[in-house]
DNA sequence: CGAGTTATTGACAATGCTCAAAGTACGTGG
DNA sequence: CCACGTACTTTGAGCATTGTCAATAACTCG
């Protein structure tokens, strides 16, 4: 009996340090050394899965932790005065949520579960403290924040000179490298986000939305059925997206 | 003579001192002991002064170092294949040019000076090694990324759900408010870029741009005469910015 | 199964873009 | 210092893309 307790207690924190988890190659502490991944892992606290819906930070709460997505994906919603929110990021497993918080000592955006989601809670002074002595972790810190920027600007291009057409695509693309680079299928995944959300994101209204997806079903780009997705054509969704025309 | 020489070295060095620098206030080392100051100092190269429209940096040429704007101003513009090219940013004096390139070891686009600009170039090599013995300058590293993802994200709030007139209103008033921080009048000033520059950075034709200032003009907000600006009303044009309604 | 949310579809309107042309500022060289 | 060429800015007219409003259809989850 206390053998099983055992067993199982340590079968559980094996499958929740940073050494054996499966996203170990895509984040925070993919360049270290065994040594420093242990250090790494200490620091890290593991916390109860998010429910769909359930906010992980919300906007203005004093800024202290850094996360990272170990399953499920969340959303980040800047609500202004008058009450039109901003959806500014979607965060997939391995990604870092809370690094646009360090500078005003509050996170900037509430950051909302879209599925069962779990996550790994990063005290940042502990993390700012290890970087110091971890030479690799610190670069690895200043990438993800390096990195985050160059997105973000993309971003600003997309808003920016993107028809409602290319951004469609522009997102589909993204959406399929991302799944792709994590192990999971290019070609058929299934949105956790809402229409209402994705043209939040792409600076679309709903309508516009759903008539280029619908759109986009007919040229036999993708097939979309509710949020379950195939892309058929991936090679023409990425032209698409960066604005050449299609017959 | 040597005497004169040495005196003239001397006064050159000081003024190109970070601990004698107006900007001390604003800029990197901004936290740091006297001591730490100096050690910062000695990373830093002063470069001559760059001529209006000179590059700084080239897009794609490897990244090595981080620039802080001295005087001036410069302007990020990164090219896509199709030659549409998205302006991302303005680079005021005190601001931190070239994070944004860290990731990927290249510079994501072009940093053109907008006037006559002068800017420390610091290898970010060493000011990497120089924030694990500093930890108030790694602090204020992971800041001012920090803020630049925020201000990021204040740009795509601007680029997916304002209006054009919205947006020229916060062009004027965010300008107006970083010149007040830099000691400059917040209600008089001259603009280092073009109209074109303008509406390429806030997703607007050149047309438009020029339009709704001249309207602006008519609504007594501002006094524009050519690229000199004086605003008449920072008020109306804050709340215009807010997308609240006008008489 | 039913209430509420989410997605689709249609008709119409508006904001901002494109194209075109004229006017103004700028800077270079004579 | 002025003249000229070039680049930048302004203004006008028409139009396209995308948003808004409205109604219906399809999920989702107690």
């Amino acid at each position: 009996m206390a053998d099983t307790a055992l067993a199982t207690h340590r079968s559980r924190l094996l499958e929740t340090r940073c050494q054996t988890c499966s996203l170990s190659s895509l984040c925070l502490p993919l360049a270290l050394e065994l040594d420093d991944i242990d250090r790494f892992d200490a620091i890290v606290r593991r916390r109860a899965p998010l429910k769909k819906g359930e906010a992980l930070v919300r906007q203005h709460a004093p800024f202290s932790n850094v996360f990272a997505v170990r399953s499920g994906s969340l959303k980040q919603v800047s609500s202004e005065s008058g009450g039109d929110d901003q959806l500014t990021n979607f965060y997939l497993p391995s990604e870092l949520v809370g690094l646009d918080g360090i500078d005003e000592e509050r996170y900037p955006g509430n950051i909302i579960a879209l599925e069962t989601t779990t996550v790994c809670e990063i005290p940042f002074d502990r993390l700012d403290a290890l970087s110091e002595r971890i030479p690799g972790l610190r670069t690895q810190l200043f990438r993800s924040m390096s990195k985050e920027i160059r997105d973000d600007r993309q971003m600003l291009r997309l808003l920016s000179r993107k028809t409602a057409d290319e951004r469609l695509a522009s997102f589909l693309s993204s959406l399929s490298a991302r799944f792709r680079r994590r192990g999971y299928s290019a070609y058929s995944f299934r949105l956790s986000m809402s229409r209402a959300d994705i043209g939040n994101y792409l600076g679309l209204a709903v309508e516009t939305v759903s008539r280029i997806l619908g759109r986009f079903q007919e040229q036999q780009l993708v097939a979309v059925s509710g949020r379950e997705v195939n892309i058929l054509d991936l090679e023409a969704l990425e032209a698409l997206s960066e604005g050449e025309v299609h017959g």
